[in-house]
DNA sequence: GTATAAAGGTTTGCATTTCAAACTAATTGA
DNA sequence: TCAATTAGTTTGAAATGCAAACCTTTATAC
């Protein structure tokens, strides 16, 4: 059985990425140069305490940058990838296809 | 919004499949008849365990069959996809590749 | 003014999940 | 007969995921 073979990769996936609700963020994230706490609520119907414990765990990993700034006097939560971001759930995404291909290739040794 | 927006799905994928141990393992059986308890060990590399454990939820969800048979005198359990389960884990890769695809092509309104 | 509700999040606490260490039970080897 | 191995299951601790409850500021009604 070679080292690293597909079945390790499934395994190995970055689980903060693959999680499905914070696969919802960065994929929005990688289309948009940056989006508020709102419309990210909006687009993924998350609720609101999950949506800020998610990004929590993906600014502590440095994956967003989360500003909080002010829109007139109303607080405003700016949310955009990091460059590591950028490249991981890019990464990600290229990851799961070539996992689907390799998979799909592979026969049982006998 | 469109009802059913791609992150939306995203969000919905079914977390059981998801997982990935279990996609792992699911992905190993859609390429084999059937398989025995270490064979999955030894070629996800997972703990007894923990692949007992993951194995149990999934035939809970009748994703697998679980046959507990013997060789000579040893005991065997050999594992394979139910009907649902080789239609659940195609399905999931299928999803994936689309939802992949279906992402890069969206763009933010405004 | 002063309740009253709304906007914009965060914190808390519980239920579920994931994992490997400890356990069980049967078999083989010295 | 005693130790080691094989083949798994159970257990318990740690981490995760979620929404309800909470907090703070701002707008609205009276």
């Amino acid at each position: 059985m070679s080292e690293n073979n597909v079945f390790k990769k499934i395994r190995g996936l970055n689980r903060t990425l693959h999680e499905p609700s914070r696969l919802a963020i960065m994929t929005v994230l990688a289309s948009c140069e940056s989006a508020d706490f709102l419309f990210l609520r909006r687009i993924t119907s998350m609720s609101k305490g999950n949506l800020s414990s998610h990004l929590s765990k993906l600014e502590k990993e440095k994956l967003v940058d989360i500003r909080k700034t002010y829109e007139g006097k109303k607080p405003l939560t700016i949310i955009s990838l990091t460059n590591n971001g950028k490249k991981a759930i890019k990464n990600h995404w290229d990851q799961l296809e070539e996992l689907k291909k390799q998979s799909s290739d592979w026969k049982p040794e006998f």
